[in-house]
DNA sequence: TATGGTTGTCTATATCAATAGACATTTCGA
DNA sequence: TCGAAATGTCTATTGATATAGACAACCATA
């Protein structure tokens, strides 16, 4: 079955980035469990139909991502290997929900302002379109590693002040629970993926070319009233979703 | 907001790549519906930072995909417009799911063959490794457009001939339904991204670096028995999935 | 400590990607 | 019917990508 990885040319993506992607999957697979080890870069080269330099080009790219460590003379080991699960159900949280797969998890604020709701926003949130909305674009670490970065919007009225709540605590919930909502739950997910924009690149320490996977959610307080939208750009290669039914 | 669209150099990524890749997901977006042309070349050129000829190159690549078409001394025509809805629910069907979206869809029976459970396979089908299951691999569309193609296991002694069935039907539920299993749930489903895989590029009429949503999904029957493990392969610029809870 | 297997470095060459500029061709409206 | 605006085509040049071959440096172990 694990035949052989074939590789494209003239396609407008270098071959070593194409390699890079692939050895980065397998990583993550756990093909490569058994010895911890990458394959030498001649059997790799073999593998792919490609030159030895073109292997190492992409073991370069994912050493520079920290995925890998050359040693001279032993091999290439694998530093790294993880996919972290992100559960969606009615009670999505995303400390929660992560949390135990971490030891540590982090939300950063890294812009908040008030704004006039988009059509977009004004109907996810059941609002007029021009009506103040609180935006706040978050950046959510695990075990010091981005996995998302979101942005968020807040009926203005109902939630004045929960982004120095969010600053506070680096949680929604309890940011939520600040506020004096104290329970909420997920209605909607919608899944999307694509290129990461260059905005998001830096602060989810990707490189480019890389794939987000994109979660717009919409979360209502219990009588079913929508409480916060939200855009939601995570590392594809960091996070799986799981949704049960 | 939509501000400078920027790309970057010497990520092993083609800048005209990057440009087509952009430009695709701003058609899909609605983001030049008011015209239903895209920007003069000179434009885009502008916006991006990049020689005209870069820009040629990207839309080009459109071109040959068939979602743009240039005229001479007119501009460039969007063809095509679309990102198909896949809900997932407990009862998620995928003609069901998507057929009320397009006008026709259809199911290829590209594969079939009896094989020993791998030790992933039986853990989802609740069987021992090595038991006998069927796998089916298939290839669905939607107006004569490849949307996913999906590998699909079945316990081998209770869906003796889904194969045929199958082939019949282009119907995993029509299917099921003449093999005796007149309903089904959908148990889990995991999301994650990635980049194509070369065996699945012709066949989803995919360029090399395209994004596939790939879900990996299990049903069960009324009882929770599970009946089918799959994993199919969305070309992502053409679905987005909805998650309603 | 000698050897095989591995990564690191260097040179050279061919092809692809991107820029630059000039001009032709087509469409559409003033 | 003229001209502005748009796409189409051509030539030339530079830098990134990929191949090829050779050899050095290092590690583990027999």
């Amino acid at each position: 079955m694990a035949g052989l990885k074939q590789v494209q040319r003239q396609t407008g993506v270098a071959l070593w980035r194409q390699i890079a992607d692939r050895i980065r999957e397998a990583i993550g697979n756990g093909t490569y469990d058994e010895t911890g080890m990458v394959p030498p870069e001649t059997v790799l080269a073999l593998q792919f139909g490609v030159n030895r330099h073109t292997v190492r080009s992409a073991l370069a790219a994912l050493a520079q991502e920290g995925i890998v460590r050359a040693v001279q003379g032993r091999g290439t080991l694998i530093e790294r290997k993880e996919r972290l699960n992100f559960p969606i159900t009615r009670r999505t949280r995303f400390t929660a929900g992560i949390g135990d797969q971490a030891r540590e998890t982090r939300g950063l604020l890294l812009d908040e302002a008030q704004e006039e709701a988009s059509a977009e926003v004004a109907r996810w949130l059941g609002l007029k379109q021009g009506e103040q909305v609180i935006r706040l674009e978050t950046l959510r670490h695990a075990d010091r590693r981005p996995v998302s970065k979101a942005t968020s919007w807040f009926p203005a009225e109902r939630f004045a002040g929960i982004g120095e709540a969010y600053r506070k605590h680096e949680s929604i919930t309890k940011a939520f629970a600040e506020l004096g909502l104290a329970d909420y739950v997920r209605a909607t997910t919608e899944v999307t993926a694509a290129h990461a924009a260059t905005a998001d690149l830096a602060d989810l320490e990707l490189t480019p070319g890389a794939i987000l996977l994109i979660a717009k959610a919409m979360n209502t307080d219990l009588d079913g009233m929508p409480v916060q939208y939200s855009i939601s750009r995570f590392a594809a290669d960091r996070v799986q979703f799981t949704i049960e039914n």
